[in-house]
RNA sequence: CGGGGCGUGGCGCAGCCUGGUUAGCGCGCGUGCUUUGGGAGCACGAGGUCCCCGGUUCGAAUCCGGGCGCCCCGACCA
């Protein structure tokens, strides 16, 4: 049932007062998506046409490395997530429940614990691996903050595949494949993606990679330069260079007085804020006091510092580097004793400025080489202009797509997934997992092709082919013409949404428009009497024409050589 | 979890500060007539627990207290 007067289609001229995101105003004004609760969203039947390509795509692809697809519950006992870690690990993100018994149950986030646990039952031997599966299904997780329509919900399909091989080179093998299946996903879902190296987060995996589309309403930020992209949460690149002062023999102290900022001692002392260490003093572990140093006019990445550290840290409060640095403020490398000191590679000169630990004073003159003993690392966060092999980079927002990660034997070991190699030795087996959030592809297409008038989908994941406006009222010679177009083009294999209703034809196109289907094609008295039939290709609006004569087949072939 | 904002027919809003006829406006919806290639016109009409509970008051959409819901910024994001 295509046909317009009978389609629930609830367009709206007006998007919804609280919306903030292209995608999110007009995937509800397009009549595609609504609203239930906080991050709880329905399809409405247009909208989960376009959900409905994204997983086919996804579905081909898969299939098409040899992943074997199959469904695993929301619904799973706390056992197996209290088994992997994650069930005390993981926060408030975690739904929790009591199934009427009293049983401890969990709503799954992804699926992990359940497929290794089948695997675990099912894989004895090397002969069994290696092995993709892989499910479309539910996931809920109690987001803290749901926002901008679609992007970031509390539940959500995902699919989720999960490699099964031997040892490290074979997960190489089922991530590169998955690699390649996803650029061909993306590409075919007519995007504009980035992959790009990302954070192997709390999982603690051994490499990941994120697809990543660029459009404002993003909640990443990715890095980008020629041969290169990254999430800024691990970018590296080469600073801007700074002028410093002149080098001198030995530190020299100065006086700042009530000069606690970057900015402040900068302009006292007449330099720029990059010619300044900036000390950043942090607690490892339970009681570990360590100072970590970077330019001043950088900042500190939380994520590069953790990976560094290989730990987990906070900042220090005060009163508990006070004593054994200096006054907050004030405090630098040079003369610290007992306090580990990292220094990130972009001070990389011979002449800075830091605090002098004492109140009201900073040294110049400070030369890392000389005047301290440190660790270098690299933990800053990198800022546009700075450049990758002499390529400026840039930093743009973006949708998160699909992730997909080399797992190692997180899960398999917990829950006992080994195999029998040729010799009878037991080893776990080593697993990747891939991510795809069709949702946040659709969402993703709006973002990046709307105009003025309202969405413009890739064919790929249009909801229809071709929008048919029929102009003409019930029993005149252009609505026969119309219903009989329709025909046709159905019967080409073509999916047509038909706007039969009665109505005007300015409502009828804004609606079209709207919609954003691929290719418009308009009935009316005209029509009829130029011989030709108006066709406007939404990606543009350009207007064409197509002869009366063989209009379907016509249509059918213009259609074909659309984005 | 911190900060800010909002809650009034399906959608978008006004009214609230300064309590008082029947709670208004635009869009949408129904019926009729006219209109039909860029969101039509006229007429008539339907549709509301003013988020909920409690309080103040002769009287509460409006004032006060509590709660709930939703949005935005930040924190968070396996």
């Amino acid at each position: 049932m295509t046909r317009l007067s009978q389609y629930f289609l609830p367009t709206e001229k007006q998007p919804p007062a609280d919306a903030e995101a292209l995608s999110h105003k007009l995937l509800v004004r397009a009549g595609m998506i609504r609203q239930v609760g906080a991050g709880l969203w329905s399809w409405l039947p247009a909208g989960w046409r376009v959900h409905q390509k994204a997983v086919q795509i996804v579905r081909e692809e898969l299939d098409a490395i040899g992943a074997q697809e199959m469904l695993m519950p929301v619904l799973n006992p706390a056992e197996l997530w209290q088994k992997s870690g994650r069930y005390d690990a993981i926060g408030g993100e975690l739904f929790r429940l009591k199934d009427r018994r009293g049983a401890d149950m969990v709503l799954a986030m992804t699926h992990e614990e359940v497929v290794t646990s089948h695997v675990a039952q099912v894989v004895r031997s090397y002969r069994d691996l290696p092995l993709i599966l892989y499910h479309f299904q539910t996931k809920e997780r109690d987001e803290p903050r749901p926002r901008a329509g679609v992007l970031r919900t509390r539940e959500f399909i995902m699919k989720d595949s999960y490699t099964f091989d031997r040892d490290a080179a074979g997960l190489d093998v089922g991530y590169d494949k998955h690699r390649e299946a996803y650029d061909r996903i993306f590409d075919r879902c007519g995007l504009e993606w980035y992959r790009v190296d990302s954070d192997v987060g709390m999982m603690g995996g051994t490499g990941a990679h994120e697809y990543m589309a660029p459009c404002p309403a993003g909640e990443n930020d990715v890095a980008l330069a020629p041969g290169y992209a990254a999430n800024v949460e691990v970018a590296s690149a080469t600073p801007q260079p700074v002028e410093l002062p002149e080098a001198l023999d030995a530190p020299e102290e100065f006086s700042t007085p009530g000069a606690t900022t970057i900015e402040a001692v900068a302009t006292l002392a007449g330099v720029p804020a990059g010619a300044l260490i900036k000390a950043y003093p942090i607690i490892v572990g339970e009681d570990e006091l360590r100072l970590v140093l970077v330019r001043g006019d950088h900042k500190v990445n939380d994520i590069k510092l953790g990976n560094a550290l290989g730990a987990s840290f906070r900042p220090a409060h005060e009163a508990e580097f006070e004593d054994r640095i200096g006054p907050a403020g004030f405090i630098g490398p040079v003369g610290v004793s007992g306090v580990p000191i990292l220094l990130d590679a972009a001070l990389d000169g011979h002449s800075y400025i830091a605090g002098a630990n004492k109140a009201d004073a900073h040294l110049r003159g400070v030369d890392p080489a000389r005047d301290f003993e440190f660790t270098q690392v690299d933990v800053r966060s990198v800022v546009a202009g700075d450049t990758v092999d002499g390529h400026e980079i840039r930093i743009e927002p973006a949708i998160e797509i699909g992730n997909i990660f080399k797992l190692g034997t997180r899960y398999s070991v917990p829950l006992g997934a080994t195999y029998l190699d040729e010799d009878g030795q037991s080893h776990p087996i080593w697993m990747g997992s891939y991510g795809i959030g069709p949702a946040r592809i659709c969402a993703a297409a709006v973002e990046q092709f709307a105009d003025e008038k309202g969405i413009s989908w890739p064919r790929s994941l249009a909801p229809f082919d071709i929008h048919l406006v029929g102009l003409g009222k019930p029993g005149t010679d252009e609505a026969a013409l119309a219903d009989k177009l329709y025909d046709e083009l159905r019967a080409l294999g073509l999916d047509v949404i038909y706007d039969d209703r009665e109505g005007g034809p300015g409502a009828k196109f804004a609606d079209a428009e709207l919609l954003g289907c691929p290719l418009r094609l308009t009935i009316g008295k005209r029509t009829i009497e130029a011989g030709e039939i108006e066709a406007q290709v939404r990606r543009g609006r350009e207007t064409r024409s197509v002869p009366l004569e063989g209009a379907a087949e016509a249509a059918h072939e213009l259609w074909k050589t659309l984005p």
